[in-house]
DNA sequence: TGTTAGCACTCTATGCTTGACATTGCTAAA
DNA sequence: TTTAGCAATGTCAAGCATAGAGTGCTAACA
């Protein structure tokens, strides 16, 4: 589509802006090319009538647009991608076997955000696809007792309900025995609906008819499972980036996130790594920044995603390798099982 | 200390500057009082002499200074102290039986920080205090199991541990069974100490010599109660008040949020309430911050703490009694164990 | 036909000046 | 002790001139 001097202005242009935040003019360039400023200024007006690049005020340098860190991204770099990716710092964390999976998780989102400025998060993996293992019951005193819930995949959810003296904890023993054979390998989503079928058999609401409130903890427990986890950091990072400068923009944002809207900006689903450039996000208050996604396979099929949010004017050529490597790595993580 | 009318003009000048974040002058001062501008004027003066007052510059109005705002909250609020403290917005949430505790306190602080724009933190209460209740050991599968701890007060912690093939599971249900032993009805805070001292003795060294790995597991386990949980939000509020339009006021702020230092700022061993008024805060981010605690009474003696963060120039009059009314219910949460 | 030098033009950023305004501190009178 | 009056001092916004960076266009050049 552009011809290789174009690439090559468009290339220069996208990662000098990277680099300074400044609009880059036709004189700085010269200096990476053997052409003269002129001959540069008829490229860029070239590439501003495509749509990659736009310009501040008339009198400016320019900067790339959206469609411009699009064809960046999908083009240029195409070619560079298979760098030998070696990022030191992570190595020594992925190679100690002795940090549980979550800390090095956790580590690898500091890391990541550290590098880049950028804020970074964790998302998942979540307990919701899979299976119960276990329910227990476990009396703390005469009026309390603490419900557990334990899946397959070693996730761990508790509920404490209180006990009414007219409950034996004899019947009560009976109602978890119940559970337990209804619910073991059950997936946690199926969990309540099934449990809600169960009841509507004649026998076992017979004996759960005096036990909703206990029924009813239970799927309240169960329920924390689909909650999903989420770890977020460097927040903080994003002040030294200069489109932040603006107060509402930096509003918006801490207040997305605040809200738990995260699930909203992160993509999830997508094959290999997304990249959302601006508008290209559908949530408002992102349509200023980048959003990075990647998925890191874990347990059966599961996954989890790490993902990176900042200024659309991010440093792509090295952001976009180093997710890839920390995904490969974290899908290692859980392998062994 | 201060006479009458001095009192007035200081109470006055905190109330007006704290509503508009603008220095007071004399002649607005006027209108509240039934004296002239010029005799403010002096009054500010010798208030100023006294250390109370402050001015931005020459020729403008007054600010209060950190002494001032501890002779307001100290006297002047003092006698207010008894007003029917009353908060609607949170007697639903306080009167609701049905909401988990720790809910409740979430929902506090997230009330907590609406109320005020500033930024609100419940700290703890801490399973450091609580005691063994159970120990067990759930197989996931063959080469995996999950480690569970319970305490009397009904928190849970888990770790997974890898099992080796010549692990028998009878071997290590043993070993469970000796640890609970020796372990239930511990303290927390005293299990590490107690294992490695009951490890000496002969015979049961000799049972968890294959073991150590298993045994460090669950000391991480353990360990895991010691770290405070928190809770946190509005920080987004604080993007509201004017002081925070110094970006990097705001950087400090964030940075030390993120790198869990609330625990530096948050004063956990107070009676009664505690108002930390700019340079009487000891971390540096914090010195044009005001911190204000309340702790909470939980279970056996044991406490949480509520926080609110934010400008010196805080509502001082509402914060104090709210944060005081809060902390009261929260106990009251904890009284029927 | 592609490239380049030159130049007018446009826009930003900075510094300076000015006037309007708020407020103080001081002085002298009530 | 209180007050009116007034000069002095500072902020803030607007206006203006200047310097500088960068573009677009034109005409010349290879």
């Amino acid at each position: 589509m552009l011809n290789e001097r174009q690439e090559l202005v468009l290339k220069l242009i996208v990662e000098e802006y990277v680099r300074t935040a400044e609009p880059v003019g036709s004189r700085s360039l010269s200096k990476h090319m053997d052409v003269s400023p002129a001959t540069i200024r008829n490229e860029m007006s070239d590439l501003e009538e495509l749509g990659f690049l736009e310009k501040t005020h008339t009198s400016s340098g320019r900067i790339p647009s959206e469609k411009g860190y699009r064809y960046y991204i999908e083009t240029i770099l195409k070619n560079l991608e298979n760098e030998g990716d070696s990022f030191s710092e992570f190595d020594s964390l992925f190679e100690n076997r002795e940090i549980e999976r979550e800390d090095v998780i956790k580590e690898a989102i500091n890391l990541l955000s550290q590098a880049t400025n950028c804020t970074a998060i964790a998302l998942g993996p979540n307990a919701y696809n899979s299976r119960v293992k276990k329910v227990q019951l476990i009396p703390l005193k005469a009026t309390l007792a603490l419900i557990l819930v334990i899946t397959n995949l070693g996730y761990v959810e508790s509920k404490q309900i209180s006990i009414s003296e007219d409950m034996e904890i004899s019947e009560l023993a009976k109602v978890i025995d119940l559970l337990n054979e209804i619910l073991v390998d059950t997936p946690i989503s199926q969990v309540s609906e099934k449990l809600h079928y169960e009841i509507q058999h004649q026998h076992i609401k017979e004996l759960l008819k005096y036990r909703e409130t206990i029924v009813d903890s239970f799927i309240e427990a169960f329920s924390k499972f689909a909650q999903s986890r989420y770890y977020l950091t460097g927040q903080s990072n994003m002040l030294y980036q200069p489109e932040f400068n603006d107060i509402s923009k930096l509003r918006e944002f801490l207040n997305t996130i605040e809200n738990n809207e995260i699930f909203k900006i992160v993509e999830t689903n997508a094959d290999g790594i997304s990249v959302k450039i601006g508008k290209e996000n559908t949530m408002t208050s992102m349509q200023d920044c980048t959003v990075v996604s990647a998925n890191y396979e874990t347990n059966e099929g599961d996954h989890g995603t790490i993902s990176l949010v900042g200024p659309t004017r991010m440093e792509y050529r090295k952001v976009i390798p180093l997710i890839r490597y920390i995904a490969k790595h974290l899908s290692k993580l859980y392998e062994d099982d």
